[in-house]
DNA sequence: AGCCCTTTGAAGGTC
DNA sequence: GACCTTCAAAGGGCT
């Protein structure tokens, strides 16, 4: 498998080699186009990046300019996070994004989604063969994310979330395991890794009055807006209302206006922290800013459609518990991808919103009912509302589908490395700074991992486990703490339906160690054997 | 209509 | 520092 990393350790210049589940022969041909077209594109973010940087000079006026327009902030945010995020775009991004005019969230889907049903990303659509769906944020090529420490010229300005001041990036938000070098993504939020998609092909709107950047400090320039406006035709530019940006782009951390925001106010998390006392019904009236995808959120949000189009499975609860396999399946390198995109995702969130805080948007949700767990007894294994995921039915071939030709194409790529010490490796946010890949498999707390009817073995004891040339870390948090203590999901998950093949790496190791489980695999709610015991 | 389920990670809070 | 809680996405299931 060809790295695009030459050398100077396992950068995150990958390649989406975990996102194609061809065969190596076209996995190698898909990175040869990966490669060349990161090139092209190396050269076009070379220079925007060096325009970018002419214009941060100016970014004092300019970040006021910003501040007075959070909307178009959040909606340059939006798209560009549906973008990166949305595997389904590319194919009809282009055409669909440039005559957008709606501000919400929700309206942008349907407009990118005549049909929503059929192009929702919720639905198994299509992808693009060649095309990492997040690959424009991922073009790191060896120079690009070479270790070290990047340039001071560099480094994202970050706002201090009191004064509103332009700051030096703390390091937990410049990673040092992320290191930025000039030319290339140095700038990790700058956005124009967004605009400037694969290809050449410009994602993303851009108005004939010019481009504005979501960030003052990044904003793109003359050049660069006539650069990508070239790519469209004037038809194509909309004109954009005075409530969007002028990129036409939304904020996806916002939702949609037309729901629970307010349809003239400042959607400013700045401003509303900064209002003093703000009644409760402004409370109401507040945009609901989103917290920012972390990796395996990115990780899932791509990844579902294909669980889904391989599985008859549609649960989102199935269907996550395949991720969460898979993704522990996956090697550091390929996590790193996913934590890096996150890191980008945080800054430009924090960048965007520099007073949010993820205290903001608690109660949003309402407070689940975690009580109920405690008391839930285990499920009917004879519950009858399973769904068969055809495809990985033990004696069922899978050549009828085509993704699953060659292999299982959930099947993971099992490349753990266990030794490397990926520089790549997610923010060193709180644990992770210790553990910077925080390789997230639940602990099993007491018991040791035994496949129990009655007892539930971890991620880690059950499948997990398997591939554990990774080290296994135990979480330092629990969003468990609580979901560990019930065992067993209140409702059967359709365990016929996750094959092995879906839920465990495919080393030998890993095979073999299903193999003596696999009856019991078989027979045993998915629940069995995803929960840890407690 | 709205919560639940399920996953991991991040962030904030508490002790 | 350890631990806990909540939320982020997703969509079928459930009340």
């Amino acid at each position: 498998m060809p790295q695009l990393n030459g050398g100077g350790g396992d950068e995150l210049g990958a390649n989406d080699e975990m996102i194609s589940f061809k065969d190596e022969g076209e996995q190698e041909e898909k990175i040869s186009e990966d490669v060349s077209a990161e090139r092209d594109l190396d050269d076009v973010k070379s220079s925007l990046v060096n325009e970018s940087e002419n214009n941060s000079s100016s970014s004092d006026s300019e970040q006021t300019e910003r501040r007075s327009q959070p909307r178009a902030d959040i909606e340059s945010y939006e798209r560009a996070r549906e973008y990166f995020t949305e595997g389904k775009s590319l194919l009809y991004l282009q055409m669909k994004w440039p005559l957008l005019d709606v501000p919400g969230t929700a309206t942008l889907k349907d407009s990118r989604s005549p049909t929503p049903g059929h192009l929702s990303n919720k639905v198994p659509v299509v992808q693009h063969a060649h095309m990492h769906p997040l690959t424009p944020l991922i073009t790191y090529s060896n120079e690009h994310f070479s270790p070290g420490t990047p340039p001071s010229h560099l480094s994202p300005e970050i706002l201090d979330p009191k004064t509103g001041i332009p700051r030096t990036p703390h390091p937990a938000e410049l990673s040092p395991y992320y290191p930025l070098s000039p030319g290339g993504m140095g700038q990790i939020p700058h956005p124009l890794g967004w605009l400037v998609p694969q290809q050449g092909q410009h994602m993303y709107p851009i108005t004939a009055g010019g481009f504005r950047h979501p960030y003052q400090a990044l904003a793109m320039n003359a050049s660069m807006s006539s650069l990508v406006s070239s790519r469209f035709s004037p038809h194509m530019v909309p004109h954009h209302p005075h409530s969007l940006h002028r990129t036409g782009i939304p904020h996806p951390a916002i939702v949609s206006p037309a729901v629970k925001q307010e349809p003239n106010g400042d959607l400013s998390p700045a401003a509303h922290s900064k209002s003093p006392g703000p009644t409760k019904k402004e409370e109401d009236k507040k945009p609901h800013i989103k917290k920012p995808l972390n990796a395996f959120m990115l990780y899932m949000k791509e990844m579902r459609a294909k669980v889904v189009a391989e599985c008859t499975l549609k649960e989102s609860a199935a269907i996550n518990q395949i991720l969460g396999r898979r993704w522990h399946s996956l090697s550091r390198e390929e996590q790193a991808k996913y934590y890096e995109l996150a890191r980008k995702e945080r800054q430009l969130h924090s960048q965007l919103y520099p007073g949010w805080s993820a205290r903001d948007n608690y109660g949003k949700r309402k407070k689940r009912k975690r009580d109920n767990k405690i008391d839930s007894t285990p499920e009917d294994f004879s519950a009858p509302n399973k769904k068969p995921c055809v495809q990985y039915l033990p004696q069922e071939k899978m050549i009828d589908s085509p993704a699953s030709s060659h292999s299982s194409m959930l099947d993971s790529p099992a490349t753990p490395s266990a030794a490397l010490a990926s520089p790549a490796a997610p923010a060193p946010t709180h644990s992770e700074q210790a553990q910077p890949l925080s390789l997230t498999t639940k602990p099993d707390r007491q018991h040791h991992p035994h496949f129990s009817l009655l007892s539930k073995p971890s991620p880690s004891s059950s499948i997990s486990t398997f591939s554990s040339s990774q080290p296994s870390i135990s979480r330092p948090t629990s969003s468990s703490g609580s979901q560990l203590t019930p065992p067993l999901l209140s409702r059967p998950l359709p365990f016929a339906s996750l094959h092995a093949s879906l839920l465990s790496p495919s080393s030998p190791f890993h095979q073999a160690a299903l193999h003596s489980h696999h009856a019991l695999f078989q027979s045993q709610p998915l629940s069995l054997v995803t929960k840890s015991a407690d």
